[in-house]
DNA sequence: GCAGTCGGACTATAAACTTA
DNA sequence: AAGTTTATAGTCCGACTGCG
């Protein structure tokens, strides 16, 4: 994906990046009230906040701080089940038109039901997307691609797909009777059942 | 109090780029 | 190839609201 157009969301309140850290400790710091001036060594520098690799999904969607622990404290204090969600990488998809155009031709099934091609890497994307939709979707690899859900094999309404019920979002994650946490890739609405 | 929600500050990490 | 910078995915702070 080709660089350009102004970073997403990084501004802190005053608008202002910190020094960038030097070889293995990338990125700059939010230096405004508590962090760090301008030139500062950051030697001996303590991060603010420390996260975990990856938070449960009940933390995760209400935006609370979780632990490394399964079930964490959070989950064991409420009495409820804590699962682990699929994850979206950053994706390496096509940089160009014509590097897309190229995967697409390479077709390929890798579930009944649901065709997708190969990308220009090991990645498949799913049937649906475009050129444009590939440059920033598709999955990772083949075992990400194996959680796309069939047609008929999904949530059955948009309030069981709890996870990203916008539509048009490319995965999604529902309950399935039995209370079983289920993670797909696609489009929840084109994945309802009957 | 306590739990749930959410805007956005902050961090982690892979991709892109630079230097040796 | 190794080191550095940048873009982006993800975590979770802190303010707010509603409930019992
Ligand atoms: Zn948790
Ligand atoms: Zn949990």
């Amino acid at each position: 994906m080709p660089r350009s157009g102004p970073p997403r969301s990084r501004k802190c309140a005053a608008g202002k990046r910190g020094p960038a850290r030097a070889a293995s400790g990338q990125g700059s710091v939010c230096y405004e009230e508590g962090g760090l001036p301008l030139g500062v060594d950051l030697q001996g520098y303590q991060r603010r906040r420390e996260q975990v690799t990856q938070a449960c999904e009940r933390c995760r969607r209400s935006r609370l701080k979780c632990d490394p622990e399964r079930p964490c404290g959070r989950c064991v204090r409420s009495g409820q089940a804590c699962l682990d969600g699929w994850r979206r990488r950053r994706q390496s998809g096509a940089r160009t038109e014509e590097e897309a155009a190229e995967a697409q031709s390479c077709c390929t099934w890798w579930e009944e039901g649901s065709e997708g091609f190969l990308g220009s890497g090991d990645e498949l994307v799913s049937p649906d997307s475009t050129w444009e939709m590939y440059l920033t979707e598709g999955a990772w690899g083949e075992e990400e691609a194996q959680a796309a859900v069939p047609l008929g094999h999904g949530p059955s309404t948009a309030e069981e797909a709890w996870e990203r019920p916008a539509q048009g979002e490319p995965w999604f994650a529902w309950e399935e009777e039995g209370g079983q946490s289920r993670e797909g890739q696609g489009k929840w609405e084109e994945c309802l059942r009957d």
